[in-house]
DNA sequence: GCGGTATAATGACTATCGGTCAGTGAGTGA
DNA sequence: TCACTCACTGACCGATAGTCATTATACCGC
Protein backbone atom coordinates (compact mmCIF):
# COMPACT_ATOMS: atom_id res chain seq x y z
CA UNK A 1 0.00 0.00 0.00
CA UNK A 2 2.97 2.07 -0.36
CA UNK A 3 2.08 3.77 -3.41
CA UNK A 4 -1.64 4.35 -2.08
CA UNK A 5 -0.14 6.27 0.77
CA UNK A 6 2.28 8.19 -1.63
CA UNK A 7 -0.56 9.41 -3.63
CA UNK A 8 -2.49 10.10 -1.12
CA UNK A 9 0.45 12.56 0.22
CA UNK A 10 0.80 14.10 -3.37
CA UNK A 11 -2.61 14.54 -3.63
CA UNK A 12 -2.95 16.54 -0.06
CA UNK A 13 -0.08 18.50 -1.01
CA UNK A 14 -1.45 19.68 -4.46
CA UNK A 15 -4.30 20.52 -2.69
CA UNK A 16 -2.27 22.56 0.28
CA UNK A 17 -0.14 24.37 -2.89
CA UNK A 18 -3.79 25.61 -4.75
CA UNK A 19 -4.81 26.85 -1.22
CA UNK A 20 -1.54 28.39 -0.74
CA UNK A 21 -2.06 29.86 -4.03
CA UNK A 22 -5.62 31.31 -2.81
CA UNK A 23 -4.61 32.83 -0.43
CA UNK A 24 -2.15 34.45 -1.68
CA UNK A 25 -4.19 35.72 -4.71
CA UNK A 26 -7.37 36.70 -3.14
CA UNK A 27 -5.64 38.19 0.53
CA UNK A 28 -3.28 40.60 -1.94
CA UNK A 29 -5.80 41.33 -4.70
CA UNK A 30 -9.07 41.19 -2.76
CA UNK A 31 -11.90 38.62 -2.51
CA UNK A 32 -13.73 39.66 -5.79
CA UNK A 33 -10.78 40.67 -8.23
CA UNK A 34 -8.41 36.98 -8.83
CA UNK A 35 -10.38 34.51 -11.59
CA UNK A 36 -9.89 30.79 -10.81
CA UNK A 37 -7.68 31.08 -13.67
CA UNK A 38 -5.30 33.47 -11.90
CA UNK A 39 -5.68 31.11 -8.57
CA UNK A 40 -4.75 28.30 -11.38
CA UNK A 41 -1.75 30.09 -12.54
CA UNK A 42 -0.16 30.90 -9.58
CA UNK A 43 -0.58 26.92 -8.14
CA UNK A 44 0.97 26.07 -11.87
CA UNK A 45 -1.82 23.74 -12.52
CA UNK A 46 -4.63 24.14 -14.89
CA UNK A 47 -8.25 25.74 -14.42
CA UNK A 48 -9.53 22.08 -14.54
CA UNK A 49 -7.44 20.70 -11.85
CA UNK A 50 -8.70 23.59 -9.61
CA UNK A 51 -12.32 22.02 -9.56
CA UNK A 52 -11.02 17.85 -9.16
CA UNK A 53 -9.58 19.28 -5.69
CA UNK A 54 -12.31 21.78 -4.80
CA UNK A 55 -15.93 22.73 -5.18
CA UNK A 56 -16.25 26.15 -6.53
CA UNK A 57 -14.15 29.50 -6.70
CA UNK A 58 -16.07 30.31 -2.93
CA UNK A 59 -15.73 26.38 -1.70
CA UNK A 60 -12.00 27.81 -1.66
CA UNK A 61 -12.86 30.94 -0.01
CA UNK A 62 -15.01 29.31 2.47
CA UNK A 63 -12.17 26.71 3.34
CA UNK A 64 -10.03 29.65 3.67
CA UNK A 65 -12.69 31.18 6.25
CA UNK A 66 -12.55 28.09 8.19
CA UNK A 67 -8.35 27.94 8.24
CA UNK A 68 -8.93 31.60 9.85
CA UNK A 69 -11.62 30.51 12.56
CA UNK A 70 -9.13 27.04 13.48
CA UNK A 71 -6.18 29.84 13.99
CA UNK A 72 -8.03 32.22 15.58
CA UNK A 73 -10.07 29.78 17.67
CA UNK A 74 -6.54 28.33 18.75
CA UNK A 75 -4.95 31.74 19.79
CA UNK A 76 -8.05 31.77 21.94
CA UNK A 77 -7.47 28.55 23.36
CA UNK A 78 -3.85 29.50 23.73
CA UNK A 79 -4.76 31.94 26.30
CA UNK A 80 -7.48 30.23 28.25
CA UNK A 81 -6.00 26.71 28.76
CA UNK A 82 -2.92 27.25 30.50
CA UNK A 83 -5.40 28.98 33.50
CA UNK A 84 -2.23 31.91 33.50
CA UNK A 85 -4.54 33.64 35.51
CA UNK A 86 -7.18 32.20 37.74
CA UNK A 87 -8.98 35.35 38.32
CA UNK A 88 -11.70 35.00 35.55
CA UNK A 89 -12.21 38.59 34.40
CA UNK A 90 -8.14 38.35 33.82
CA UNK A 91 -8.97 35.74 31.47
CA UNK A 92 -12.23 37.23 29.95
CA UNK A 93 -9.80 40.24 28.92
CA UNK A 94 -6.79 38.08 27.71
CA UNK A 95 -9.77 36.41 25.23
CA UNK A 96 -10.65 39.22 24.31
CA UNK A 97 -6.78 40.64 23.69
CA UNK A 98 -6.28 37.53 21.81
CA UNK A 99 -9.05 38.12 19.47
CA UNK A 100 -7.95 41.76 18.94
CA UNK A 101 -4.45 40.73 18.03
CA UNK A 102 -5.70 38.49 15.67
CA UNK A 103 -7.76 40.62 13.83
CA UNK A 104 -4.70 43.42 13.87
CA UNK A 105 -2.53 40.08 12.80
CA UNK A 106 -4.68 39.01 9.99
CA UNK A 107 -6.90 41.49 9.00
CA UNK A 108 -8.06 39.26 5.84
CA UNK A 109 -9.23 36.54 7.52
CA UNK A 110 -11.08 38.98 9.90
CA UNK A 111 -12.91 40.02 6.53
CA UNK A 112 -13.25 36.61 5.62
CA UNK A 113 -15.12 35.57 9.00
CA UNK A 114 -17.16 38.75 8.55
CA UNK A 115 -17.94 38.08 5.39
CA UNK A 116 -19.39 34.66 6.35
CA UNK A 117 -20.97 36.21 9.59
CA UNK A 118 -23.07 38.49 6.94
CA UNK A 119 -24.75 35.15 5.05
CA UNK A 120 -22.74 35.25 1.86
CA UNK A 121 -21.45 31.64 1.63
CA UNK A 122 -24.76 30.21 2.68
CA UNK A 123 -26.15 29.96 -1.01
CA UNK A 124 -22.89 28.40 -2.75
CA UNK A 125 -21.23 26.15 -0.36
CA UNK A 126 -22.13 22.45 0.68
CA UNK A 127 -23.82 22.50 3.61
CA UNK A 128 -21.56 20.00 5.59
CA UNK A 129 -18.51 22.24 5.05
CA UNK A 130 -21.17 25.46 6.12
CA UNK A 131 -21.98 22.97 9.13
CA UNK A 132 -17.94 22.75 9.80
CA UNK A 133 -17.56 26.49 9.81
CA UNK A 134 -20.57 27.27 11.91
CA UNK A 135 -19.50 24.53 14.84
CA UNK A 136 -15.97 26.34 15.11
CA UNK A 137 -17.28 29.92 15.35
CA UNK A 138 -19.53 28.90 18.57
CA UNK A 139 -16.20 27.25 19.96
CA UNK A 140 -15.24 31.00 20.24
CA UNK A 141 -18.58 32.15 21.67
CA UNK A 142 -18.30 28.67 23.80
CA UNK A 143 -14.93 29.63 25.04
CA UNK A 144 -16.26 32.88 26.15
CA UNK A 145 -19.64 31.37 27.93
CA UNK A 146 -17.32 29.49 29.65
CA UNK A 147 -14.90 31.81 31.03
CA UNK A 148 -18.15 34.30 32.04
CA UNK A 149 -19.71 31.45 33.81
CA UNK A 150 -16.32 30.59 35.93
CA UNK A 151 -16.22 34.07 36.72
CA UNK A 152 -20.00 34.24 37.82
CA UNK A 153 -18.98 31.30 40.18
CA UNK A 154 -16.49 33.17 41.30
CA UNK A 155 -18.35 36.33 41.68
CA UNK A 156 -16.72 38.44 39.94
CA UNK A 157 -19.60 38.56 37.32
CA UNK A 158 -23.16 39.02 38.01
CA UNK A 159 -24.76 38.17 35.32
CA UNK A 160 -28.09 35.47 35.31
CA UNK A 161 -26.97 33.82 31.51
CA UNK A 162 -23.65 33.33 31.24
CA UNK A 163 -24.69 32.55 27.55
CA UNK A 164 -26.73 35.13 26.88
CA UNK A 165 -23.84 37.68 28.56
CA UNK A 166 -21.33 35.99 25.93
CA UNK A 167 -23.12 36.82 23.10
CA UNK A 168 -22.99 40.66 24.14
CA UNK A 169 -19.43 40.61 24.95
CA UNK A 170 -18.91 38.31 21.52
CA UNK A 171 -21.43 40.83 19.71
CA UNK A 172 -19.70 44.35 21.42
CA UNK A 173 -16.63 42.79 20.51
CA UNK A 174 -17.24 42.18 16.58
CA UNK A 175 -19.22 45.24 16.45
CA UNK A 176 -16.20 47.51 17.59
CA UNK A 177 -13.87 45.71 15.10
CA UNK A 178 -16.03 46.00 12.29
CA UNK A 179 -17.02 49.93 13.23
CA UNK A 180 -13.41 50.95 12.91
CA UNK A 181 -12.58 49.38 10.33
CA UNK A 182 -13.60 52.49 8.56
CA UNK A 183 -10.73 55.15 8.58
CA UNK A 184 -13.46 58.03 8.53
CA UNK A 185 -15.40 56.57 11.33
CA UNK A 186 -11.95 56.87 13.44
CA UNK A 187 -11.92 60.59 12.33
CA UNK A 188 -15.60 60.73 13.24
CA UNK A 189 -14.99 59.39 16.83
CA UNK A 190 -11.40 60.73 17.39
CA UNK A 191 -9.79 57.47 17.73
CA UNK A 192 -8.20 54.45 16.66
CA UNK A 193 -9.16 50.70 16.99
CA UNK A 194 -7.04 49.78 19.79
CA UNK A 195 -8.43 52.49 22.19
CA UNK A 196 -11.76 52.10 20.96
CA UNK A 197 -11.64 47.81 21.75
CA UNK A 198 -10.17 48.78 25.13
CA UNK A 199 -13.23 51.18 26.25
CA UNK A 200 -15.84 48.81 24.67
CA UNK A 201 -14.20 45.75 26.79
CA UNK A 202 -14.02 48.05 30.00
CA UNK A 203 -17.64 49.18 29.19
CA UNK A 204 -19.55 46.02 29.03
CA UNK A 205 -17.02 44.33 31.56
CA UNK A 206 -18.33 46.92 33.72
CA UNK A 207 -21.34 46.15 32.85
CA UNK A 208 -21.05 42.46 33.70
CA UNK A 209 -19.43 43.80 36.98
CA UNK A 210 -22.45 45.46 37.66
CA UNK A 211 -25.10 43.76 40.14
CA UNK A 212 -27.95 44.62 38.14
CA UNK B 1 -39.17 75.90 -19.79
CA UNK B 2 -41.62 73.98 -18.68
CA UNK B 3 -41.11 71.25 -21.62
CA UNK B 4 -37.48 71.51 -19.72
CA UNK B 5 -39.05 70.46 -16.66
CA UNK B 6 -41.42 68.35 -17.60
CA UNK B 7 -38.50 65.98 -18.97
CA UNK B 8 -36.32 66.30 -15.45
CA UNK B 9 -39.68 64.85 -13.71
CA UNK B 10 -39.80 62.26 -16.29
CA UNK B 11 -36.21 61.13 -16.15
CA UNK B 12 -36.85 61.20 -12.00
CA UNK B 13 -40.19 59.12 -12.75
CA UNK B 14 -37.73 56.67 -14.82
CA UNK B 15 -35.34 56.24 -12.41
CA UNK B 16 -37.89 56.01 -9.93
CA UNK B 17 -39.25 52.56 -11.46
CA UNK B 18 -35.51 50.99 -12.03
CA UNK B 19 -35.20 51.72 -8.58
CA UNK B 20 -38.25 50.35 -7.82
CA UNK B 21 -38.23 47.14 -9.77
CA UNK B 22 -34.60 46.69 -8.41
CA UNK B 23 -35.75 46.73 -4.69
CA UNK B 24 -38.14 44.16 -5.74
CA UNK B 25 -35.77 41.75 -7.21
CA UNK B 26 -32.90 42.22 -5.07
CA UNK B 27 -35.01 41.95 -1.59
CA UNK B 28 -37.30 39.12 -2.46
CA UNK B 29 -34.60 37.34 -4.86
CA UNK B 30 -31.35 37.97 -2.79
CA UNK B 31 -28.27 40.12 -3.83
CA UNK B 32 -26.54 38.43 -5.74
CA UNK B 33 -29.35 36.14 -8.08
CA UNK B 34 -31.10 38.72 -10.22
CA UNK B 35 -29.42 40.22 -13.17
CA UNK B 36 -29.51 43.29 -15.05
CA UNK B 37 -31.90 42.10 -17.07
CA UNK B 38 -33.78 40.81 -14.57
CA UNK B 39 -34.15 44.29 -13.41
CA UNK B 40 -34.75 45.50 -16.97
CA UNK B 41 -37.66 43.51 -17.24
CA UNK B 42 -38.99 43.88 -14.24
CA UNK B 43 -39.08 47.62 -14.72
CA UNK B 44 -40.35 47.48 -18.49
CA UNK B 45 -37.03 48.88 -20.18
CA UNK B 46 -34.28 47.57 -21.93
CA UNK B 47 -30.80 46.51 -20.29
CA UNK B 48 -29.55 49.78 -22.06
CA UNK B 49 -31.77 52.14 -20.45
CA UNK B 50 -30.79 50.90 -17.17
CA UNK B 51 -27.28 52.12 -17.74
CA UNK B 52 -28.27 55.39 -18.77
CA UNK B 53 -29.90 56.00 -14.93
CA UNK B 54 -27.15 54.26 -13.04
CA UNK B 55 -23.22 53.55 -13.54
CA UNK B 56 -23.39 49.73 -12.35
CA UNK B 57 -25.21 46.73 -10.85
CA UNK B 58 -23.23 47.41 -8.04
CA UNK B 59 -24.64 51.36 -7.99
CA UNK B 60 -27.99 50.50 -7.64
CA UNK B 61 -27.66 48.37 -4.93
CA UNK B 62 -25.22 51.08 -3.45
CA UNK B 63 -28.34 53.51 -3.94
CA UNK B 64 -30.85 51.17 -2.47
CA UNK B 65 -27.86 51.03 0.49
CA UNK B 66 -28.45 54.88 0.82
CA UNK B 67 -32.26 54.94 0.67
CA UNK B 68 -32.31 52.36 3.57
CA UNK B 69 -29.74 54.46 5.85
CA UNK B 70 -31.69 57.52 4.64
CA UNK B 71 -34.75 55.86 5.90
CA UNK B 72 -32.99 54.64 9.46
CA UNK B 73 -31.69 57.87 9.94
CA UNK B 74 -35.36 59.60 9.51
CA UNK B 75 -36.82 56.64 11.91
CA UNK B 76 -34.11 57.42 14.70
CA UNK B 77 -34.61 61.12 14.33
CA UNK B 78 -37.91 60.81 14.39
CA UNK B 79 -37.73 59.21 18.11
CA UNK B 80 -35.32 61.74 19.30
CA UNK B 81 -35.98 64.98 18.30
CA UNK B 82 -39.73 65.63 19.32
CA UNK B 83 -38.02 65.43 23.20
CA UNK B 84 -41.36 63.52 24.00
CA UNK B 85 -38.70 62.23 26.94
CA UNK B 86 -36.33 64.43 28.52
CA UNK B 87 -34.74 61.74 29.93
CA UNK B 88 -31.78 61.20 28.22
CA UNK B 89 -31.20 57.27 28.87
CA UNK B 90 -35.03 56.72 27.93
CA UNK B 91 -33.87 58.21 24.87
CA UNK B 92 -31.32 56.39 23.94
CA UNK B 93 -33.42 53.07 24.88
CA UNK B 94 -35.95 54.63 21.74
CA UNK B 95 -33.09 54.80 19.44
CA UNK B 96 -31.80 51.94 20.43
CA UNK B 97 -35.97 49.95 19.77
CA UNK B 98 -36.03 52.37 16.75
CA UNK B 99 -33.07 50.50 14.91
CA UNK B 100 -34.29 47.09 16.42
CA UNK B 101 -37.54 47.74 14.51
CA UNK B 102 -36.09 49.17 11.58
CA UNK B 103 -33.70 45.82 11.37
CA UNK B 104 -36.84 43.84 11.68
CA UNK B 105 -39.45 45.33 9.70
CA UNK B 106 -36.52 45.62 6.95
CA UNK B 107 -34.17 42.71 7.03
CA UNK B 108 -32.99 43.73 3.55
CA UNK B 109 -32.29 46.78 4.23
CA UNK B 110 -30.46 45.91 7.03
CA UNK B 111 -28.19 43.40 4.88
CA UNK B 112 -27.47 45.97 3.18
CA UNK B 113 -26.24 48.10 5.51
CA UNK B 114 -23.79 45.32 6.81
CA UNK B 115 -22.34 44.91 3.34
CA UNK B 116 -21.35 48.02 3.11
CA UNK B 117 -20.12 47.88 6.49
CA UNK B 118 -17.96 45.21 5.19
CA UNK B 119 -16.54 47.32 2.76
CA UNK B 120 -18.24 45.18 -0.23
CA UNK B 121 -18.97 48.28 -2.45
CA UNK B 122 -15.70 50.16 -1.53
CA UNK B 123 -14.05 49.20 -4.98
CA UNK B 124 -17.20 49.20 -6.93
CA UNK B 125 -18.79 52.39 -6.92
CA UNK B 126 -17.65 56.72 -7.44
CA UNK B 127 -16.22 57.96 -4.39
CA UNK B 128 -18.92 60.67 -4.07
CA UNK B 129 -21.61 57.75 -3.79
CA UNK B 130 -19.18 55.74 -1.50
CA UNK B 131 -18.81 59.36 0.34
CA UNK B 132 -22.70 60.12 0.50
CA UNK B 133 -23.56 56.64 1.77
CA UNK B 134 -20.72 57.38 4.70
CA UNK B 135 -22.00 60.64 5.69
CA UNK B 136 -25.64 59.02 6.04
CA UNK B 137 -24.24 55.73 8.70
CA UNK B 138 -22.32 58.94 10.54
CA UNK B 139 -25.61 60.41 11.23
CA UNK B 140 -26.39 57.76 13.08
CA UNK B 141 -23.67 57.89 15.16
CA UNK B 142 -23.88 61.57 15.79
CA UNK B 143 -27.48 60.99 16.99
CA UNK B 144 -25.90 58.51 19.66
CA UNK B 145 -23.27 60.64 20.54
CA UNK B 146 -25.22 63.67 20.96
CA UNK B 147 -28.07 61.85 23.00
CA UNK B 148 -25.10 60.41 25.36
CA UNK B 149 -23.75 63.46 25.33
CA UNK B 150 -27.07 64.66 27.02
CA UNK B 151 -27.03 62.17 29.44
CA UNK B 152 -23.92 62.87 30.68
CA UNK B 153 -24.91 66.22 31.65
CA UNK B 154 -28.00 65.19 33.52
CA UNK B 155 -25.27 63.14 35.71
CA UNK B 156 -26.97 60.15 34.27
CA UNK B 157 -23.86 58.65 32.47
CA UNK B 158 -20.91 58.80 33.66
CA UNK B 159 -18.11 58.22 30.66
CA UNK B 160 -15.50 60.52 29.70
CA UNK B 161 -16.05 60.91 25.71
CA UNK B 162 -19.33 60.87 24.44
CA UNK B 163 -18.37 60.12 21.02
CA UNK B 164 -16.59 56.61 21.98
CA UNK B 165 -18.98 55.74 24.08
CA UNK B 166 -21.59 55.98 20.72
CA UNK B 167 -19.22 53.94 19.10
CA UNK B 168 -19.41 51.04 21.68
CA UNK B 169 -22.77 51.38 21.86
CA UNK B 170 -23.89 51.21 17.89
CA UNK B 171 -20.91 48.24 17.69
CA UNK B 172 -22.74 46.47 20.59
CA UNK B 173 -26.15 46.32 18.81
CA UNK B 174 -24.90 46.27 15.41
CA UNK B 175 -23.15 43.64 16.28
CA UNK B 176 -25.83 41.76 18.20
CA UNK B 177 -27.82 42.26 15.26
CA UNK B 178 -25.31 40.58 13.14
CA UNK B 179 -24.56 37.50 15.38
CA UNK B 180 -28.03 36.58 16.17
CA UNK B 181 -28.93 36.69 12.19
CA UNK B 182 -28.18 32.47 12.41
CA UNK B 183 -30.51 30.80 13.43
CA UNK B 184 -27.82 28.01 15.30
CA UNK B 185 -26.59 30.63 17.61
CA UNK B 186 -29.99 31.80 18.89
CA UNK B 187 -30.08 27.96 19.37
CA UNK B 188 -27.02 28.04 20.90
CA UNK B 189 -27.56 30.54 23.03
CA UNK B 190 -31.25 29.64 23.59
CA UNK B 191 -32.13 33.17 23.09
CA UNK B 192 -34.13 35.39 20.70
CA UNK B 193 -33.14 38.11 18.65
CA UNK B 194 -35.08 40.64 20.80
CA UNK B 195 -33.96 38.96 24.38
CA UNK B 196 -30.50 39.43 23.52
CA UNK B 197 -30.90 43.03 22.02
CA UNK B 198 -32.42 43.88 25.15
CA UNK B 199 -29.93 41.80 27.01
CA UNK B 200 -26.84 43.92 25.31
CA UNK B 201 -28.53 47.33 25.39
CA UNK B 202 -28.96 46.56 29.32
CA UNK B 203 -25.12 45.68 29.70
CA UNK B 204 -23.96 49.05 27.84
CA UNK B 205 -26.34 50.99 29.60
CA UNK B 206 -25.09 49.39 32.81
CA UNK B 207 -21.85 50.02 31.75
CA UNK B 208 -22.65 53.67 30.96
CA UNK B 209 -24.61 54.52 34.23
CA UNK B 210 -21.73 52.94 36.39
CA UNK B 211 -19.79 55.89 37.71
CA UNK B 212 -16.01 54.21 35.99
C1' DG C 1 -48.50 70.50 -40.44
C1' DC C 2 -43.55 69.62 -41.52
C1' DG C 3 -38.68 68.96 -41.61
C1' DG C 4 -34.71 69.07 -38.67
C1' DT C 5 -32.72 68.26 -34.35
C1' DA C 6 -32.08 66.69 -29.71
C1' DT C 7 -32.89 63.30 -26.58
C1' DA C 8 -34.36 58.76 -24.86
C1' DA C 9 -34.45 54.03 -25.57
C1' DT C 10 -33.11 49.84 -27.69
C1' DG C 11 -31.05 45.19 -28.12
C1' DA C 12 -27.47 42.87 -30.68
C1' DC C 13 -22.90 42.41 -29.57
C1' DT C 14 -18.44 41.84 -26.87
C1' DA C 15 -15.56 40.42 -23.21
C1' DT C 16 -15.04 38.01 -19.18
C1' DC C 17 -15.37 34.29 -16.24
C1' DG C 18 -17.10 30.20 -13.55
C1' DG C 19 -17.56 25.66 -14.43
C1' DT C 20 -17.37 21.10 -17.57
C1' DC C 21 -15.69 17.17 -19.89
C1' DA C 22 -13.61 14.45 -23.60
C1' DG C 23 -9.03 13.56 -24.30
C1' DT C 24 -3.92 12.84 -22.93
C1' DG C 25 -0.06 10.75 -21.04
C1' DA C 26 2.76 9.50 -17.10
C1' DG C 27 3.09 6.01 -13.91
C1' DT C 28 1.82 1.24 -12.21
C1' DG C 29 1.46 -3.59 -11.85
C1' DA C 30 1.28 -8.02 -14.19
C1' DT D 1 5.54 -5.00 -23.21
C1' DC D 2 0.88 -4.13 -22.57
C1' DA D 3 -3.35 -2.79 -20.41
C1' DC D 4 -5.14 0.09 -17.20
C1' DT D 5 -5.73 3.81 -13.89
C1' DC D 6 -6.05 8.37 -12.71
C1' DA D 7 -4.32 12.96 -12.16
C1' DC D 8 -4.32 16.46 -15.18
C1' DT D 9 -5.37 19.43 -19.17
C1' DG D 10 -7.36 23.25 -21.80
C1' DA D 11 -10.75 23.99 -25.39
C1' DC D 12 -15.26 24.78 -24.86
C1' DC D 13 -19.95 26.33 -22.99
C1' DG D 14 -23.41 29.21 -20.85
C1' DA D 15 -24.32 33.10 -18.28
C1' DT D 16 -24.03 37.82 -17.63
C1' DA D 17 -22.18 42.72 -16.95
C1' DG D 18 -21.54 46.36 -19.72
C1' DT D 19 -21.26 48.99 -24.66
C1' DC D 20 -22.65 51.38 -28.65
C1' DA D 21 -24.44 52.00 -33.31
C1' DT D 22 -29.02 52.39 -34.58
C1' DT D 23 -33.84 53.55 -34.08
C1' DA D 24 -37.90 55.88 -32.15
C1' DT D 25 -39.94 59.79 -30.06
C1' DA D 26 -40.85 64.37 -28.85
C1' DC D 27 -40.01 69.03 -29.53
C1' DC D 28 -39.49 73.53 -31.96
C1' DG D 29 -39.15 77.02 -35.47
C1' DC D 30 -41.16 77.81 -39.71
Amino acid sequence: MSTAERRAREKAQRRKEILDAARQEFFERGFHRPTVDDVAARAEVSKGTIYLYFESKEGILAHLLFEGLDLLVKEMEAVCNPEVSTEAECNLQELANAYLRFCQANPSYFRLIMAFDRGRFEESISPQLHQQVMNKSLQGLTLLAENIEKGKAAGVFHVEDPWQAAGSVWAALNGVLVLMGHPLRQKLLRSDLETMFEATLDLVLRGLKDGR
